[in-house]
DNA sequence: CACCTAATTGAGACGCCGGCTCAGTATGGT
DNA sequence: ACCATACTGAGCCGGCGTCTCAATTAGGTG
């Protein structure tokens, strides 16, 4: 379960001031949320974060869980069973690629959607304001293994 | 809330004789059923069926709409705040467009799609093997309402 | 047509995820 | 130090979907 100690995960200083700009309290909950976060890496259901955190009351956990999701620092992910889990952003607008064996998530963008969902627009007259992309398949570790 | 009353929904008599070949009883609760959704037309939920199936038990129609997903002949559509709706499927694979407004559901299928999967699977070397793509926005009615 | 077996059903309990309420607490500006 | 108010936690609530289990029914068989 491999917790990917990766890239541009954001520091804690990082989110703190972003919290901090955005008009919101640095308090001790959400100080303790962002660690176990960092500390759970890769991603995490919300109970995870529950489990991993004591001291921190459910309801906490989740609205906290939304503000950093409003604010960009964490964002979810959708599984391919439809199950959400939750995971610390890397930077900007992305998308998910799921491994079904580990589970194991790594991100990646691509300007050629935008391209694309361009072209849906223009093809069915709609506005398009957002979208979803999840993407699920095997991680080249898994790949190695299995067959 | 424009009924779309649109395009290739299938015919009952091929979705029952999907049914038979797969295997599956044709009984009275899942005709009703199919009847039921080609009724409410559009997007519905779960409930909207539950409550206009008034002969049929919860389990039934939740067990109904999982059996009809895993024939192709009903899929789930994600929308924007999360939730999940239902829907007869018109075809192969495809993708939804969501008007946040009034909530109609269009469906496009890009082949272009496939070659950016494609691209990203010899980037990041994973094995791709199903994704997931939601489009939101306004439909080109709500367009001409709102600004 | 009657019969038999396995698939299906319905009622209701259950579980998970997330939100709401409300009284109590803590933050951080003055 | 003080105060307004943002935040918290405990518990309850609600939606969505699944499970169990006894009763029913589809549809193949002789």
């Amino acid at each position: 379960m491999a917790t990917q100690s990766s890239e541009t995960t954001e520091s804690t200083e990082s989110i703190e001031r972003t919290l901090a700009s955005g008009g919101f309290r640095l308090t001790g909950p959400r100080r303790a949320l962002v660690e176990v976060m960092q500390a759970l890496g890769g991603r995490f259901s919300a109970d995870d974060v529950v489990e991993a955190a004591p001291g921190v009351g459910r309801a906490t956990v989740f609205r906290t869980l939304r503000l950093l999701q409003d604010l960009g620092i964490v964002c979810q992910v959708v599984l391919d069973d439809g199950a959400v889990a939750y995971r610390l952003a890397s930077g900007g607008h992305h998308h998910h690629l799921v491994c079904s064996e580990c589970g194991v998530v790594s991100d990646f963008s691509s300007g050629d959607l935008e391209g694309l969902l361009d072209d849906i627009a223009r093809r069915t007259g709609y506005q398009v304001d957002a979208h979803r992309l999840e993407v699920y398949g095997l991680c080249p570790a898994c790949r190695a293994l299995g067959a």
